[in-house]
DNA sequence: TATTGTTATACTCTATAACTATA
DNA sequence: TATAGTTATAGAGTATAACAATA
């Protein structure tokens, strides 16, 4: 029966245990090779490297955080010295969110441990293999987005 | 250069991203499903049904948690009654773990959720992709596990 | 009033070290 | 001494509601 083999890769279940499994891999190797930041901190400042000028809102959005977590992230990647925050115009309160030269220099930094991570994680698999998995998993996510409800 | 491209792909940033997305997806269902356990507790229970008298030791390797962890998250399940413990022969202090009928109840009730997650998570998405992204998924954890240091 | 962000609070989970009990 | 498990403790991350500020 078809359900029953669907219901059988229990696929939420594998998802998650391999994200655990990888985030804790990754904390580990940010460890190991010293890092200041913490892997759920990196996510988010990688976002913003990546989209510099963004909106609070719109970095939530990307990274899957709501409202309050956010704040809480942003402000500790504040502290540090890793972010600066600016004020929308018109005086609105609206955070757009800027990496700083010291925010980069930690991306900079942690550029081998994330390609110690993917070499770790790809080792042995084929490309044709990699293109495939990471082409299934943007569809998946595209597919949970739509029905995951954050920053209620 | 191979390096740049391999590095654009932040394999260990798109697992954990979406492992995150997939457990935050998954807690809604189970909290909108009146659900009375969290997904990481029911990640332990089911792993102990399908393995049922395992040593604590073993369970808490497949589900990747440290000692402490794995103490804790057992220790929410026996109080629930969902699991008992037994120690091992000879009075070692080995401790058995056993699914309760009233744990199985759980898992059974919970068995709509899963199938939704697992539906909606594929929609669209042909077999052989599912097939394929399952097997490469299987072969990273394989190598992240072998790299990753648990309950040191 | 609707949107953006913050604060407060409670809870879940993780990480490390120190401890107990037993082979 | 080595292994299995517990306890203590600190911290990171999540979830919800209530609040302030502003368009």
């Amino acid at each position: 029966m078809q359900q029953e083999i669907l219901l059988n890769q229990k696929i939420g279940l594998r998802l998650s245990r391999a994200g655990m499994l990888s985030k804790l891999f990754a904390n580990q190797i940010f460890a190991k090779n010293g890092a200041v930041i913490r892997p759920e901190q990196f996510t988010v400042l990688y976002a913003l490297k990546e989209n510099n000028g963004m909106y609070m809102r719109q970095l939530a959005n990307i990274t899957y955080k709501d409202r309050p977590n956010m704040t809480r992230i942003v402000s500790i990647l504040e502290n540090n010295g890793y972010v600066i925050s600016e004020l929308g115009a018109e005086g609105r309160q609206v955070k757009k969110l800027y990496i700083t030269d010291k925010g980069k220099k930690v991306c900079e930094e942690l550029l081998p441990s994330i390609l110690q991570i993917w070499q770790d994680t790809v080792e042995g698999i084929r490309a044709e293999e990699i293109e495939c998995f990471l082409n299934t998993l943007n569809k998946m996510e595209e597919n949970i987005r739509e029905k995951t409800i954050i920053q209620v």
